[in-house]
RNA sequence: CGGGGUGUAGUAUAUCGGUAGUACGUCUGCUUUGGGAGCAGAUAGGCCGAGUUCGAUUCUCGGCACCCCGACCA
């Protein structure tokens, strides 16, 4: 798109109560816009790469096998009685409504995907699957903080699996594993993300959760590197500090962040809603559940914490807002901005996602801007690589610069994987 | 929810119990055009309420909001 288009701007500076680096930077690039504590709006740019998140996550979903729907915010009060949370869970949001009817505002969907899904379940053959959905959840964080990664409402990725016994759903939670794993190197944090051991809850041993390096976490975690796993705080002793998968004791302490958990529900949410199936004997089972949630918007502000430096943001190819910034220097040039035009076009159509800074503003401030913003690669367009018949391209991440020929730019831009058609 | 801090223009800040100043932004004009440029002019502000006082943005109390530490976080 045409930067000059973009209704919102960049600052200089960040607000001052701003500590969180994901909230400085996202911030001051036009990203999000705090509207209350713990609560965003998000921007062109920033909604970009949210997008980019979701699909990442939409199509590992899918892969697993996963249907998505999408289920209401507004959830019964009667629900949420039938699972005793409408009493014992404090952030849970409650609004009544002018006949004085009460609903929750879901803070998560086993109230709803489960007696949604006792409607079609009614024997073993009907067994297993998952559903999915992307939702903003609302929870009532008596403290949020941390910038984007702890809000009271956010969007988030929450999958329920259905089986007939716990071999076929923890069969499906290991393969769940893998899928997360997938997920958080797909959108650029793979390396300082471990599987972590978490406490289970009333009925597993342990749960899963996703904890990514960084000193922006709340969670303490510790990892053990011959296994390439962690074990969180709750259970390090449970576990007498010792890795649980090879025993060693070699353990790294580390800051996290839980970018995402799995859950063995088994007959939490299924055996109050009475959710069950006829088996070959035509005998009535409690159905099996697992979950698996993801926040996007914690990991969108994870990749800021991680991969953000003292210009501003920095964003892997696979989520980032465009592919290519293109800075346009033609500074009024003619010759300059009808060949940036050019190239704009042709990129476009060979399904570059671009954007063309056609502003009429010093380079300077086209620069420190583009930095901000955090688009992997920069190709400058200007009367020194007009006359040397030539375009310059910027990596974000590592601040190298080089002069390519103009045909070369379509490669190395990830859009046309088609040569060909750039000419 | 306990403790601490902060509320001044769109943003960042200064000063002061008596006319609220600066920078950035924005608008106008000119200059400039490879790292948030310059000159001239313009625009715009004391969180809300009560109290003390001749007079409160400043002092006191209450509220609200935001940030930080802690607790909490299927």
């Amino acid at each position: 798109m045409r930067q000059s288009q973009l209704f919102t701007k960049t600052r200089k500076e960040a607000p001052a109560d701003e500590v969180a680096k994901n909230a400085k930077l996202l911030i001051r690039a036009g990203f999000v816009d705090k509207l209350q504590a713990g609560v965003y709006t998000y921007l062109p740019l920033g909604l970009r790469v949210l997008k980019k998140i979701e699909n990442i996550i939409r199509e590992e979903m899918d892969n697993a096998g996963g249907q998505e729907i999408f289920m209401p915010s507004l959830q019964p009060k009667e629900n949420w009685l039938a699972t005793g949370r409408w009493d014992t869970m404090d952030d849970l949001y409650k609004v009544s409504d002018t006949s004085g009817r009460e609903n929750a505002l879901g803070p998560t969907h086993e109230e709803v995907v489960v007696p949604l899904v006792k409607q079609f379940v009614s024997s073993y053959r009907d067994l297993p699957f998952s559903a999915y959905q992307f939702q903003n959840k609302f929870r009532m964080e008596l403290r949020a903080k941390s910038g984007i990664l702890r809000g009271r409402e956010f969007m988030m990725k929450d999958m329920y699996s259905f089986h007939r016994d716990e071999a076929d759903m923890t069969a499906y939670y290991e393969k769940m594993k893998g899928v997360y794993a997938r997920v958080f190197e797909r959108v650029g944090i793979g390396a300082t993300t471990f599987l972590t051991f978490a406490s289970g809850g009333s009925f597993s041993k342990y749960s899963h959760e996703f904890q990514t390096i960084t000193p922006a976490g709340e969670d303490t975690i510790y990892i053990c590197d011959k296994c390439r796993l962690a074990i969180n705080k709750e259970i390090i002793e449970e576990q007498n500090s010792a890795c649980p998968q090879c025993g060693g004791k070699n353990l790294r302490e580390e800051t996290s962040v839980e970018v995402g958990n799995i859950f063995e529900l088994k007959t939490k949410y299924s055996a109050p809603f009475n959710l069950s199936y006829k088996d070959e004997a035509g005998k009535d089972q409690t159905v099996i559940m697992g979950c698996y949630g993801i926040g996007l918007g914690r990991v969108l502000g994870t990749v800021v914490e991680v991969l953000g430096d003292d210009k501003g943001l920095v964003w892997p190819e696979s989520v980032a807002p465009f592919g290519v910034h293109l800075v346009d220097l033609s500074g009024g040039n003619k010759e300059v901005s009808e060949y940036a035009k050019a190239l704009y076009t042709e990129l476009k159509a060979c399904s570059v996602e671009v954007l063309w800074d056609d502003r009429d503003l010093r380079a300077g401030e086209k620069f420190a801007e583009a930095d901000l913003i955090g688009i992997p690669l920069r190709v400058v367009v200007s009367k020194k690589t007009l006359e040397e018949n030539k375009l310059e391209v910027v990596t974000r991440r590592t601040g190298e610069t080089r002069m390519i020929e103009r045909a070369e730019i379509f490669k190395i831009a990830n859009g046309c994987f088609v040569v060909g058609l750039a000419g």
